[in-house]
DNA sequence: CTATAATTGAAAATGAATTTCAATTTCATT
DNA sequence: AATGAAATTGAAATTCATTTTCAATTATAG
């Protein structure tokens, strides 16, 4: 469903990746639980990443690299990212979960087409200054947020031409 | 899950319902199907709620109205709502897809609590400015966006703090 | 090294979303 | 008002992503 994606995303270097095996496994070690190579290798493959990926996605970039690595295991290493603030969350249109690194990343929002799938990301520092001023208002905690602009990108604005109003 | 919410939504005039009415039945038109009373009655529970609903839920409401509409039809009405616009998605937090009433709605958005649910609505018309920007800028034909802050509310906070850091 | 507790992953379960299909209803045309 | 083609309905079945279960395996503190 995704077509083009136009971004800013930079891949990791070997600094950050390590800065973020240390946020994983200080997470892990917090609450109890421990250090594995499937992990190591979920985490480090889920870094490697451009996309948002879905947890069947990731799976099978994980194979790739350790055919013996369950589906189950990247599901729930998936949400152990997501709860230490390396991965979160993108909500897409076609209803499926899929989740992106947010490590090293500035703040940025999708601009997604409902015909094609097709999405851009963008960043606006405004949306994050919302962010701040609404939690502040409202006195929450802010710790992320979701900005989505959905519309008809211009090539399939030029298709559906040959359909008469 | 969700607990209370925060909002200055209206209930709906017996003229905008008219409105929403014509709107849902031209689209019908359009497209080539009928006018039933069940999907008057759906449309018109649909309009009523103040909430962010599931299909189920709406399914619920319906229910009361008129008990022998099926789970099925609510769900597709839902759709068809969403299609001419009178509807929209909202993804929550705990995966179930929602619907809310765009009709006669001045854009807003959300902030919900990641440990209890409960959502704030707010307004802010510099999010609606930054749809129209982007989209410029893309050459999109931006049609709607979803925007919720994610963070945790003040009354979980408070709680929270039985569990040291 | 041992004991304890967490991890793993295949398989099963769950549950929301979607499709199927036979009976029913709508509505344009008589 | 009657006709018939096409759409609708809703219960049930299906699909499919997500989540849980559980027995075997592995990590780590002592």
């Amino acid at each position: 469903m995704l077509q083009k994606r136009i971004d800013d995303h930079a891949p990791p270097t070997r600094e950050s990746m390590r800065e973020a095996q240390e946020i994983f496994y200080k997470h892990l070690k917090r609450v109890g639980l421990k250090h594995t190579d499937q992990r190591d290798t979920i985490l480090g493959t889920f870094l490697e990443t451009r996309d948002h990926l879905s947890t069947d996605e990731l799976f099978r970039l994980v194979r790739k690299k350790d055919s013996k690595i369950g589906f189950t295991t990247v599901y729930r290493t998936l949400k152990l990212l997501a709860e230490c603030g390396l991965a979160s969350m993108v909500p897409f249109p076609d209803g499926m979960t899929r989740y992106e690194h947010q490590f090293n990343r500035r703040s940025h929002h999708h601009m997604v087409c409902t015909e094609c799938g097709a999405s851009v990301e963008f960043f606006s520092p405004e949306v994050t200054r919302i962010e701040e001023e609404i939690g502040r208002k409202y006195h929450f905690d802010a710790t992320r947020h979701n900005f989505q602009i959905y519309g008809v990108c211009e090539d399939c604005r030029k298709k559906s031409n040959r359909r008469p109003a």
